[in-house]
DNA sequence: TATGAATGAGAGTTCATTCAT
DNA sequence: TATGAATGAACTCTCATTCAT
């Protein structure tokens, strides 16, 4: 029971802050899911945002990690759109949390979560993901492999395909009527679903 | 000025709610941006929640009539992957902070969101708009217009590629190194390649 | 019961800061002294450090209030040396709460002090207050009414013998053995002893 | 590095508690100037208010230390005078830290000083402190030596001109317009006005 | 002796909500 | 309707003190 309390704690706000956001989140909350004394968080991440900002960053830390992986061979863009839903998805399933948090950054505090992205993109062990993105890119286009020439078109549609899988269900839910149940099943076909539309709506 | 000041105070409010959120609103900062006395917002609407609840109705609402408009008729599944995602993000690139809000609820709250749509979509005038989108749907299906064949599916890649044009902005801003100027010609691009992307991706 | 909430707590507050210094002090202690809750303190005074600011500003602006109404006429030094210890020690016997504050910010935060003075004095109604002050004591010298030739000394010495009369009585007690009552008795003794010291001491 | 521990803290609490009061002083603060652990200070003195009495107790008995090599002599008034003022300015002078440290006291505790005072006169080696000075007072009015009756008269004067040099410093600074410096020319021209204020202003 | 971690009782501050006018 | 003042509960953060090692 040495130091694992910095993890324990991260792991605990990560849920209060995938729950309910920067403000509705409650150290209280985040004290009490982490079975710790409410002033050690203070004690580690002497405050709330602080600590907000480091799962935020622990988060897409992780996400780059998973993305990196494979974003290094040389895939042409059908494997790339094969590739990339499977791992965005798998991912998030695998840390809904992440997703909530995010998301939450995404709409509220754009300007915080540009910043974090740049600075982990800016360094080791991130720094050539940015270019080397591109640099696909622009060999499809060069290669004639995808009919949309706008490389941030592309990103919008290969990352929001994935990303709503999650956060948009409800709104599935109600209007197809029934409720869906995220099993692995679910995830596959999604994945399925959003690797073919990629493919037979990008690809030349 | 009487039921002025209430339509004074919604708007305030949703711009205070879609920039920080339900917890992170204040009703200080709504009367603020209202012009208004703190109190008189209880007055009108007797609680946060429910000027919360209020805002996000009226959202929702006006988000449905738009899309009833055209849900009336009876739309190949081609006219309609034109036809939506125009209507969209034309409908959210006015209202932004419409965009902000639903997407925060949608995060934090999935029940509550779904609880709201729920009570718009079964009671006039929107009580025929779910039968005719499934209707719409099946009838696809069925005269072999779509190769997707999970209605969900189809709803999710709608959506998704819809909304997450302006919440997943900063993402892609970061990573394409350009900022995005949000100007018609922005909205106009990405409709183009929404569409392109759904027809080419799901028609047979 | 109006507006006078901010002079009640005000009043409280000086009590209270007198009584403990800055850091000692209690927000909830001032609120009690002033039969008032907690949280208007903060809706008047947004903030300790800043309700601490408007007292010490308040009991300075006082006291040189107090200076100035005597400062004006063209004074011997014997006339000055006689007036003087009078009036500080008078208006400190009415406000010792006063001193407290004062010391205490005199020793813990020069500069904070120094600054809320200059603040006072380079204003009106206050401006001529420091260069009639330094002229006086300018002629003085030139026409020799005194021998000691520095200023600074002069204020020192001032000063010195009027303030100490309050803050130094428990140590005097302690050696002399006797409990000191600050009764109008005592303090008519005070200032005859110190009105004395000075004529006699620096006057040529 | 046993009892060196005591010290170095010592030493390290009355700089903090110098800087900041009693309240106001942080044992963590002390820890850290100090370079030790945090619990190593309740490891040696218990509690806050105990390191607190040790370091205040120190002080006196430092201050008491030096002036009691000087008090044993038959003093006339003159010589008195003279000789006074520079112990408590040269010894204040080495100590700042610990006239702040008593100053506060002063303002804040008056009984707590006091009673910390008597314990260390009313004990060896300082129980003929207190005698012998007011012996000596008493000498000096019946050889009509003063034309000061009232010994308390002679002691307020005497060290309030010599503690003030130093905690009204920045009052004299805000007014005269210039910054003082605390060099050793500037104490000496300080005790030289001062011994000479109590000569010319006190004796007969 | 020495350390980092832990604790509990507050402290200052905020905020939705209510009251008096 | 409208306002400024008031309230109480809760929230973030701090700090002296203790514990385990």
């Amino acid at each position: 029971m040495t130091s694992d309390s910095r993890e324990t704690i991260q792991r605990a706000a990560v849920r209060e802050f995938a729950a309910k956001g920067f403000s509705g989140a409650r150290m209280e909350g985040i004290a009490r899911r982490a079975g710790i004394n409410k002033a050690m968080l203070f004690y580690y991440f002497s405050s709330k945002a602080n600590l907000y900002k480091t799962i935020l960053t622990q988060a897409l830390t992780e996400l780059f990690g998973e993305i990196a992986t494979v974003l290094n061979a040389d895939l042409t863009a059908a494997l790339f759109f094969e590739k990339y839903p499977e791992i965005f998805i798998r991912f998030f399933a695998r840390h809904e949390d992440y997703i909530r948090v995010i998301g939450f950054d995404l709409i509220q505090n754009p300007d915080n979560i540009t910043g974090a992205i740049r600075q982990i993109i800016d360094e080791p062990p991130f720094v050539k993901l940015r270019p080397q993105l591109l640099k696909k890119m622009i060999a499809w286009r060069l290669r004639g492999e995808i009919n949309e020439p706008d490389p941030r078109q592309v990103m919008m549609n290969l990352v929001a395909l994935s990303l709503f899988s999650f956060i948009g269900l409800p709104m599935i839910e109600t209007f197809s009527g029934r409720k869906i149940i995220k099993n692995d099943k679910f995830y596959s076909q999604r994945i399925r679903s959003v690797v073919n539309l990629l493919k037979r709506g990008m690809l030349k």
